[in-house]
DNA sequence: ATTTTAAATGAATGAATGTTCATGGCTTTT
DNA sequence: AAAAGCCATGAACATTCATTCATTTAAAAT
């Protein structure tokens, strides 16, 4: 198993990822992998430890770079509701540019858990980010100070992770940036009229 | 394999449930699964056809049970907001008291997929429900007139699925049914002051 | 008591597939 | 051009498990 990224590192996790986000995680065989990238079943363990390894290595790529992107989306804002807006806006672009991540993410809960103790877990990440968005709310006195901050972050990635699951469910049909707007007015003012 | 819902059926069904919870569909074996049950491992194959099989019927009679006291939960509201109450009221009571079905129901989201299409989806009929909720608000003029139905329910529902999700990854140490007025509360009303 | 029927068993089977490794080719070095 | 080093190959191996079925046990019928 060698150490260096080459272009056949990336090119057997990319082809990892589709066949992955295809079939499921168990379903998924190593020749499926193999054949996808054009090379041979052993080929894979010169640059994995083992199947398990390809998902983890995906999965801690694609957390890195999503990861980086929506630090980089909060950062550009000023006050907590337009960081806001840019967190969902970047969550959502992100995913949506990358199906069989966005499948993956959603599909493999199960063993994503599993691995999550090693993985720096995405999920953790990100309603940090929403705790630190909402306490400024608060400071600023944008945002009610009666919030048991806890639920309300886990309420909106919970929302933001629905939209995007019917979205995978839609086979992508339809366009996920339109969303964010209209997810963060829902955040914000909520349902009641008036 | 036989017919009749028999003693013994329940007790495979309620064994498949806690090995599924616990490892997973794929990992759980069905000497695991016997072994739970006090049964042989051909025995189950008296009962159900497969593995997809017990999980196929753990999720019909799941879904049957749960969908059946949601709809009387709605049932007993008046208003849209009262009904949209008991619904996330009974949502979580249930999954809080049925710990293996909340965990399978969250984890197995890809396998769920691959079945939805043969068994009644939770997730439609859900949905379905929380539609009828929101048009009653708006015709009533207590939700807003300018919500994207299709939208709100996604969001509604990745809320509650997320703080169960949230309570599943904390071995269910905390008291679930006490989230429901606040996440209503956050639903109708939104973060932002004032 | 004997036969018939049904239910349950669990060891044996066979298919699926993750992983290994002896072999072959290609490139670089001497 | 011979040798050495590196990559890649894919058939063979080993393991895991869902599924089967000949046999046993228990119950019911005669």
């Amino acid at each position: 198993m060698q150490k260096s990224k080459s272009e056949k590192y990336h090119k057997i996790l990319n082809s990892a990822g589709a066949v992955f986000a295809e079939h499921g995680f168990y379903r998924a065989t190593i020749s499926q992998i193999a054949a996808e990238a054009g090379v041979a079943d052993g080929t894979l363990y010169l640059y994995f430890k083992n199947k398990d390894d390809i998902l983890y290595q995906y999965l801690s790529f694609k957390t890195d770079v999503v990861f980086e992107k929506m630090n980089a989306a909060v950062a550009k804002g000023t006050d907590a509701e337009s960081k806001l807006r840019n967190l969902i806006r970047c969550h959502l672009d992100e995913f949506q540019s990358d199906k069989n991540m966005a499948t993956i993410f959603q599909s493999e809960v199960r063993y994503l858990r599993d691995i999550e103790s090693q993985v720096k877990n995405i999920s953790k990440m990100y309603l940090d980010l929403l705790s630190d968005i909402i306490e400024q709310g608060q400071i600023e006195g944008s945002m009610r100070q009666d919030l048991f901050v806890g639920l309300v972050k886990r309420f909106m990635l919970g929302a933001v992770e629905g939209v995007i699951s019917t979205w995978v469910n839609a086979q992508g049909r339809y366009d996920l940036g339109t969303m964010a707007d209209p997810l963060v007015d829902l955040f914000m003012t909520g349902v009641r009229e008036g």
